[in-house]
RNA sequence: GGGCCCUUAGCUCAAUUGGCAGAGCAACUGACUCUUAAUCAGUAGGUUGAAGGUUCGAUUCCUUCAGGGCCCA
């Protein structure tokens, strides 16, 4: 009698029971006026004057006595004590209780008092079947541990696992302190299409789909940024979006193929600009989350209250490698990788073995919160070029406790300029190539109207998210991670 | 894509050198009006991820596949 199906028999049997016993496993609402968590607030006041009041959840744990009972009651603030007799329901009900079982949701109305043992319960005095629960819960004090199942069954890791629901309701802050951030400093929140005809503003490889009605091929965005820009040059002048991109590619603790950015834009900014807002935001969520400007990563402290350490891309890299890097040709670049071992593909450019060399020598001993700056001009094409640097951009890329979390500008808004560096990255990488950089024609038609000097940023929320709630990867501040089907997948 | 590891009852985990597949929780029956991992007495529950192979005998060894995890690319 406890195979799956038996134990989840015996929950639908005990559905038609309390269907028998006129009790409807499914109603359609019930009014509660507070919450369990408001219950332990107010007990003093509310046990001296006897007060009635209601509360709904779902039962955790159940101690079941003849005429007497105790269970846990557990809602979104958390959990309280019920104390269930047939004095103070009477019998025909307690029949009705002793149908009841873990992980089914009730409303009860009672009153508070404390247990010889001191705990702060209610007094029964009514309740009612919310919705019957027809699948055995997980072990009540192991609780679920399998990865694979908390992350398909998500709704069964949250119903158990209290530091889980905790992370997503970090995650819910962080959006809403850079959302306070921005807005109060007078950005503008928009939404740009998803479905795209080109896709542009990063190098990856995009999801295709197919638009039925236009018969033509369309793109999920793989990012957000020329859209921003074209309402940059519409004059709106500071504007933000916080919404899904889509990346058809690997899959590791730091990739989801969907994945929550935050972008935003300024006008009459620079890069400068974007590294204060990035300073500023990941300290006023430091302060939101913790109280704090010092958090805790996996072992490690990082004090968010001082400005972030600049690092130099080609300085520190040129350094590593004991020349300069701007200076090596493609096969010295190359015999630099091979020496590290570092397997290139044949067509690699230098500012793509440049950023293979970075990658290996340079940003595993970026711990503090970093700033890199100076990227190669060849691998940012939407970056302004550096006064007095050429070869380099206005670009960089924050790293907070190691990770990298995003990506900025001083965007370039010399259309001339940017058709250059799009055609440049169709020859480099090859007119097939779906990494490359598409030639947008509408957006450098808008650069002709003419952009401002903007600043641009863009923030991984699911990697901060990461970072601020302290996990280990980036599946466990995804509600529904990507996974491979448990069933043969459709291809 | 490569390497390593994992998959045993609903959940959390055991199982000696290859020798009868177990425990706790959950479930079921009974007792019980202050329990809180309730307790007490009893009952039941397994295609050991799947398929093949070696063997008298496979949870255990081998192969393939599926799913998951970690590391590397």
């Amino acid at each position: 009698m406890a195979d799956e199906k038996q134990l989840i028999k015996v929950r639908y049997d005990k559905r038609a029971m309390l269907e028998e016993l006129g009790v409807n496993p499914y109603p359609t609402k019930y009014d509660r006026d507070t919450m369990a968590a408001a219950v332990h607030e107010n007990f003093e006041e509310w046990s001296a004057e006897e007060r009635l009041v209601s509360i709904a959840g779902r039962l955790m744990t159940v101690r079941k006595m003849g005429k007497a009972s105790f269970a846990n009651l557990k809602d979104r603030s958390g959990t309280i004590q019920i104390y269930v007799t047939t004095d103070n329901v009477g019998a025909d009900a307690y029949t009705i209780w002793k149908r009841l079982e873990g992980g089914d949701l009730v409303g009860v109305r009672g009153i508070p008092f404390r247990t010889q043992k001191g705990e702060i319960s209610l007094q029964v005095r009514e309740f009612s079947v919310l919705a019957k629960s027809l699948r055995p819960l997980p072990e009540k004090w192991h609780g679920l541990k399998d990865k694979e199942t908390r992350y398909r069954q998500r709704y069964v890791d949250l119903i158990v696992n209290d530091d889980v629901r905790a992370v997503f309701e970090k995650r819910a802050l962080i959006v809403r302190v850079v959302r306070n951030y921005l807005d109060e400093r007078g950005f503008l929140e928009v939404e740009t299409p998803i479905l795209q005809p080109l896709y542009g503003g990063a190098s990856a490889r995009p999801f295709t789909t197919h638009h039925n009605t236009l018969d033509m091929k369309l793109f999920l965005r793989i990012a957000d940024e020329l859209y921003l820009k074209r309402l940059i040059v519409g004059g709106y002048e500071k504007v933000y979006e916080i919404g899904k991109d889509f990346r058809n590619e690997g899959m590791d603790k730091t990739h989801n193929p969907e994945f929550t950015q935050l972008e935003l834009y300024e006008a009459y900014a620079d890069y400068n600009t974007m590294m204060e807002h990035v300073e500023n935001i990941m300290r006023a969520i430091a302060m939101a989350l913790h109280g704090s400007t010092t958090i805790t990563f996996q072992g490690r402290e990082n004090d968010l209250g001082k400005p972030w350490t600049r690092l130099s891309f080609v300085d520190a890299l040129s350094e590593k490698v004991g020349k300069d890097v701007l200076a090596l040709s493609n096969d010295e670049l190359r015999a630099a990788a091979k020496e590290r071992h570092i397997e290139l593909p044949d067509e690699a450019s230098n500012g793509m073995i440049m950023a293979e060399l970075f990658d290996v020598l340079v940003e595993p001993g970026i711990q503090d919160p970093t700033f890199v700056l100076d990227f190669p001009k060849e691998i940012s094409p939407l970056a302004k070029e550096r006064q007095g640097r050429p070869g380099v951009v206005e670009r960089f890329e924050p790293y907070l406790c190691g990770m990298e979390i995003g990506n900025a500008f001083s965007e370039l808004n010399d259309p001339v300029e940017q058709r250059r560096r799009f055609e440049a990255q169709l020859e480099l990488r090859g007119p097939e190539s779906e990494e490359a950089q598409q030639l947008d024609e509408d957006y450098l038609r808008a650069l002709e109207y003419g952009m401002p000097p903007t600043g641009g940023l863009g923030i991984g929320i699911d990697r901060i998210s990461v970072v601020f709630a302290d996990q280990p990867s980036i599946r466990d501040v995804i509600l529904f991670p990507q996974m491979r089907p448990e069933t043969a997948p459709s291809k």
